[in-house]
DNA sequence: TGATTAGATGAAGAAACCTTCAGTTTCGGG
DNA sequence: CCCGAAACTGAAGGTTTCTTCATCTAATCA
């Protein structure tokens, strides 16, 4: 018998309440922790409910299951990157070339090494699920912020994407 | 109930007939081709025996379990790119160092790029595995090989491990 | 050729997980 | 204070996969 090919990944709920959001928001602390506590193998869906103080039955009401529970954790950890490069962005319009890239390469950096063994982890689990979509997404998301940013730097240039591209192969 | 934390990783037989030899070959062979072809995911040891052409009974009368299986294979892949390593090491003593250090990297690449698909698969299992141990075991021994080629060498040298450390890293 | 050992088989046991759902508790507005 | 909705719970169902073992077949040797 076919596993199942494709399963759905949409939320299920969506909290109204502040203690579910408070659950939402254990749960995928918890999915970290456990990732980097006993490696993603022994992940499991109980695992993870207990480490975030709920039961199974919680998890599964905001995760429909437990891939899409590791896309939304690995979802979360790139969009705190992303974040992190808007506000780079967004602060050094109208600079210099050369104060653009090396605060851009600062900033991935730092946001890398914050917590490196996360980092890794949510990588090792992206190649699970289909965390290459994901990822992508977040990279073109930067490349237009990147871009936007370029756009008011006091040289003119030609060539933008392929030096954006560069710079994010670094990450 | 915690896993079992640590379980036996010794081959159960040494195959003394021929065709039990055969057995274990194609079963190392059918790991490889599982693994590439479903994913370490979705790779069972039945699935592997169904694709070596023999039974579960039979897969584990060469290996303890799962995780023994992979490592074997593993193993042997890196088994394989050492006895390249030893070949070259043989065959340049008392060259040049130019000549050693293109020689090797020659000779690192070519057992790479021979089957890429290969080297990513076993090194996505090395990290579930303890493969990191065997993957350490290898790069020591290839590192005395080439001490000790270089040790012929026609240039003294006084650092010779970094050298090869960088070597290594390529990989 | 008969006995002994090596090798092979696959159904069945056992363990680990994912996921559901009927029932219970908590929250918030009327 | 009461009631409907939102949240939460965890035992149980159902899969999947690992691993064992009693049994059968093939090879080796005297």
């Amino acid at each position: 018998m076919p596993r199942r090919s494709q399963v759905p990944l949409e939320p299920r709920k969506s909290p109204v309440q502040a203690r579910s959001a408070a659950s939402v928001d254990a749960i995928l602390q918890a999915t970290i922790q456990v990732l980097l506590g006993v490696g993603k193998e022994r992940l499991t869906t109980t695992r993870v409910a207990l480490r975030a103080g709920v039961s199974v039955g919680t998890l599964y009401q905001y995760f429909p299951n437990k891939s899409a529970l590791l896309q939304a954790a690995l979802k979360r950890h790139l969009d705190e990157v992303t974040e992190a490069v808007e506000l780079v962005c967004k602060t050094h319009r109208g600079k210099s070339l050369r104060e653009m890239a090396t605060a851009l390469i600062k900033t991935f950096l730092q946001a890398k090494m914050k917590d490196a063994k996360t980092s890794v982890a949510l990588y090792s689990v992206s190649s699970d699920v289909d965390g290459a979509k994901i990822v992508h997404q977040m990279s073109v998301r930067c490349n237009e912020l990147i871009v936007q940013m370029l756009a008011t730097a006091r040289e003119p240039l030609s060539t933008d994407t392929q030096l954006v591209a560069s710079m994010l192969q670094g990450a």
